[in-house]
DNA sequence: GAAAGTAGTTAGCTACGCTAATTATCGTAT
DNA sequence: ATACGATAATTAGCGTAGCTAACTACTTTC
């Protein structure tokens, strides 16, 4: 591959905004993270939650995959989900081995309100932004979430 | 402070903003945590090890501080970093219970790589936005940053 | 129906987070 | 000068989260 190579002034711009745009994005979460210690769930347990709620009901095995941990990982996280009666478990009738989760009436519950404080938290920092930035920052999430899904 | 503006359509938009933007960063930042486990770091020690390199020298209670976490914890996270030569201790000639930590060159230069790595991963993923694109995110992260200042 | 493969669990380790209690030092007030 | 309260850090002990290796229980394939 010929290292495309546009300008120098290019390739100083998008290592500029690569660096700060990742600190950025981790000074943020940061910020946030104080929020969830209100929901009693863990970080990890959240996640998953939010696979289950969102995404719908998965296999142990595709949750692991979702949430980038191994399987005996996974098992655990369910485990004490379960527990809890935020996650039920489903076994299924074609295949014995596998089981799908699912976010329980109360997990889903639970799992909106810590979302919700954390947007209110992040929503009380961004209030003194006016209408112009707040369309910048708008145009820029988009261009985060195509800069996930763009090949690695 | 009068609580300015709260029509119906700012307050839609900055709920939608402060939602995305949440997503957003969730997103980008778990595609990069896989660069991370090359590092032989923990993302713990990594963290602590950056404020070590890019913000000075800094006892173990200011660290806590700084990374939100209790204390214990912190001595065990400068201990793990000890062992591995990344971070020296000095004690402070004027107080006898602080002593103050330092990054070596050993563990700056692997914080600088382990960091290049992951700018280097959302580099990549950025390579495909035109120039007014990384504008509008350059100045997304400037808004950002000023949003984590903002009083909570 | 035996062998190979897949989903999930168990066991056992390290690391990270916490609180409570302890040690050592500092500052101050008597 | 000493004694007392405050502060910095560590130790002890607990629960959760991550891993690998080894196991069980099914499915698929030949």
């Amino acid at each position: 591959m010929p290292k495309s190579r546009a300008s120098p002034e290019r390739s100083t711009q998008v290592d500029r905004v690569a660096n700060r745009l990742h600190s950025a994005a981790i000074h943020l979460l940061r910020g946030l993270r104080v929020e969830d210690t209100l929901s009693g769930l863990t970080a990890p347990r959240m996640s998953v939650l939010s696979v289950l709620v969102f995404a719908g009901p998965r296999t142990l095995g595709e949750l692991a995959a979702a949430e980038q941990v191994r399987r005996p990982t996974m098992t655990r996280l369910i485990q004490g989900l379960e527990k809890d009666s935020l996650v039920r478990r489903q076994a299924d009738p074609t295949d014995g081995r596998v089981s799908r989760m699912h976010a329980t009436a109360k997990g889903r519950a639970l799992l909106l309100e810590g979302r919700a404080r954390r947007v209110a938290a992040l929503r009380k920092r961004l209030e003194g932004l006016s209408p112009r930035d707040l369309d910048t920052l708008d145009r820029a999430t988009e261009l985060m979430e195509r800069a996930v899904q763009a090949p690695a």
